[in-house]
DNA sequence: GAGGCTTGTGTTCTGATATAACAAAGATAT
DNA sequence: ATATCTTTGTTATATCAGAACACAAGCCTC
């Protein structure tokens, strides 16, 4: 019924991105919290890139793929964890530690569709960021 | 089950406020819509307020005493809409008119809590931010 | 292959959001 | 009255995000 794991266990990197796309997916998949643009962008001084836009640009093609979330409570971006699409994107985030693990919870995905259809909301897509203290950090 | 009604229907001002708190509150309140922070700024403009610090000084109280809630995707604040303290505050987000409503959905919570109990994580609170398409927006 | 189109990229500049740091005023308690 | 705490005022700065324009590479069509 729920299953959490760490992002970015080593992972495939997805085909079709661009040069840049790479470069950010890469550095994601690297780093074990969600990353902010501009740390990003320092990671990527090495390779040439120079300036906000070129990250941003890139996480906005990562993220219309479908490869990237933007945690909005952190301005951070962490990869994708699950395989199909879903409706809701739930993330434990940490705030002894700023882990963040994507939670799966497809019971509870359905029940939140089904209030928000009983609303007479057409739903396009829902982000739930639950803060707290991970298991790791509860234990001292 | 679930319930939804339009925030700021005209409500009581709670007691406890400082004057700046009284004036974002009253800000807010006189909204349909979630309110940025500079659109409160300029709001108060005529009332002495001159500073950005001045509205985020306010907003972190009245969010600390439960009285605003911040959506993290549009970078804009609402009153609270509900009674009680609840673990879970989700908001149905109209991209086309920009209305947002509170939801309330108790079953949905617990389920929550439940799951992510069981991922043996020690949640603090949590924000649900689904975005679509209102149910007056809808029927065009 | 010349011209037009699309996509990705590089660069500069500007806008939008948020907070640090310090000063001063007002309230309250002893 | 004076020490302390909270609130407010003010300036300056940090952080996050995108607009606008230019250029180059690939890919059509003719």
């Amino acid at each position: 019924m729920s299953s959490a794991s760490h992002l970015n266990g080593s992972r495939e990197r997805p085909a079709g991105l661009s040069k840049n796309e790479k470069l950010v997916w890469d550095a994601l998949a690297a780093s074990p919290d969600p990353l902010k643009a501009y740390e990003i962008l320092d990671q990527l001084k090495d390779c040439g890139v120079r300036a906000p836009m070129t990250v941003y640009r890139a996480l906005d093609g990562l993220e219309s793929k479908g490869h990237v979330h933007k945690l909005e409570g952190l301005n951070a971006f962490v990869l994708c964890n699950h395989e199909g699409p879903h409706m809701v994107q739930s993330f434990l985030v940490c705030e002894s530690c700023s882990a963040v693990d994507e939670l799966t919870m497809i019971a509870v995905e359905a029940d939140i569709v089904d209030a928000v259809h009983a609303a007479n909301f057409q739903m396009n897509n829902a982000r739930l960021e639950i803060k707290g203290v991970c298991k790791d950090c509860d234990a001292h």
